[in-house]
DNA sequence: CGGATAGTTGAGCCTCGTCAAAAAGCGTGG
DNA sequence: CCACGCTTTTTGACGAGGCTCAACTATCCG
């Protein structure tokens, strides 16, 4: 659901628009293992770890090659805002490039890994390392506004719903099965991302395991009807 | 409220970092008037001009010079959701950087004027061209994100002060006033980026006139007490 | 084993969505 | 210039989805 990427012929264009007119993942993969020739700095995180703060000052993106993160929005006034969960493939500290410090937190979730990624090096040293972080970057942009669309249009039970089909299908990008879904998360969490209360969540959770949808064991979460599941976002739209 | 850029000091690093470290508007000013330089291809709207749609061919982006803009998004079955309102030095098409085709829509809510920017060209030609964009996209991040800490965090009224103090700010930014804002959207389109009902965005405009914070004139609106205004969507945090 | 964290479930209430109707603007053409 | 139709806005009444508060259970970890 998350990325309305049109899956159309990469234009024989010439280099500059190599990057700009591929769909999404081929050149991908190039730059990113690219990346990982490079021997660039490497960095074990536990579970809830740090990796970065508002405020800190910031010296490099960070590649995600294991485990699970959460990056989160803070207000002066305390209120919290989880902008997404990251896995394998996904950068963090995107938002604050141009910045000489984070504007939000990335904590892991789980043991994991990161390459730390220097951009002044590899803007320099990787070509087509511009191209593709600015490709990930509107990759991004589309994403929180699928969300802001899921958020805003879907009931509670909805976007639970989008949101197990969400992680599954990144799962299954990433050679997982996507019938089985491990949550790293707790309920707030969940609840804080799709701005729900986190009662709201497991009563979600829970009738969807009643209607026999999905089965809910702890944070292992099996999805049994993928068909239905989907029709019941696609279908009636939004609350009601 | 929607910038949380740190106003910290301008490193002095090596070139390609110059722009990693700058807080937000110096060099991009520079850039900006570079690009100005130019000669680009200018373009000019009439209101309800449909700029681009979804799935069109993508050629350019487009830095707005003047008049007034929204951004949405659309779902297959019909769900819209009004992802920025965007003015003189904004950009539109961010989201479709890497895409040979456009995600979202870009409709002129007034008479206006875009200038057309070629990356491909821009990139090998203007120097720094790529760093600021980079830099333009983190910051549509985070503003992304702001709103959605606002739209789970802020009960209806919140919201719509929110949004008014946010237009009020940048207007200022752009050299006008800040205490008076005319708005060229309609409720319902206020209403769909906070997510909320256009019912609920007149009724909280009404309560405002009433309690004397603003001044409701048609779409004319003057904000009468800033610092309260500030202080309601400060304060008591949150739904009640 | 015991304290802390996380998850579940219930009951009541409140904010906001829904439906409806009317007023106010606004553009268009006679 | 005014009449007409359309869009936009306002206001009211009502109901429901989800939040709040609270109690209880399960789980994790030292």
């Amino acid at each position: 659901m998350l990325d309305s990427n049109a899956p159309s012929a990469a234009l024989a264009a010439p280099h500059l628009d190599a990057w700009f007119a591929q769909p999404d993942g081929s050149t991908g993969e190039d730059i990113e293992s690219q990346l990982l020739r490079l021997g660039l700095p490497r960095k074990l995180v536990h579970r809830k770890d740090t990796l970065f703060r508002p405020g800190q000052s910031k010296s490099a993106l960070y590649l995600v090659r294991s485990g699970y993160f959460k990056t989160s929005l803070l207000s002066e006034d305390g209120r919290e805002k989880v902008t997404g969960f990251r896995m394998r493939g996904d950068l963090l500290g995107l938002d604050s490039i141009g910045l000489s410090h984070h504007a939000c937190e990335a904590v892991a979730l789980d043991v994991g890994e990161v390459i730390e990624l220097p951009h002044a090096l590899l803007s320099a040293r990787v070509p087509g390392f511009q191209m593709w972080l600015a490709a990930t970057m509107a990759r991004e942009i589309r994403r929180d506004w699928e969300w802001m669309l899921a958020t805003s249009t879907l009931g509670a039970e909805q976007r639970v719903i989008a949101f197990l089909l969400d992680l599954a299908d990144r799962q299954r990008a990433l050679g997982y099965s996507g019938e089985q879904v491990m949550l790293q998360m707790t309920r707030a969490e969940i609840g804080n991302f799709l701005a729900l209360q986190l009662e709201t969540v497991t009563r979600a959770l829970s009738h969807l395991d009643v209607v026999g949808l999905i089965a809910v064991d702890r944070r292992e979460i099996r999805i049994l009807d993928t068909g239905a599941l989907r029709a019941m976002i696609a279908g009636e739209r939004g609350l009601h």
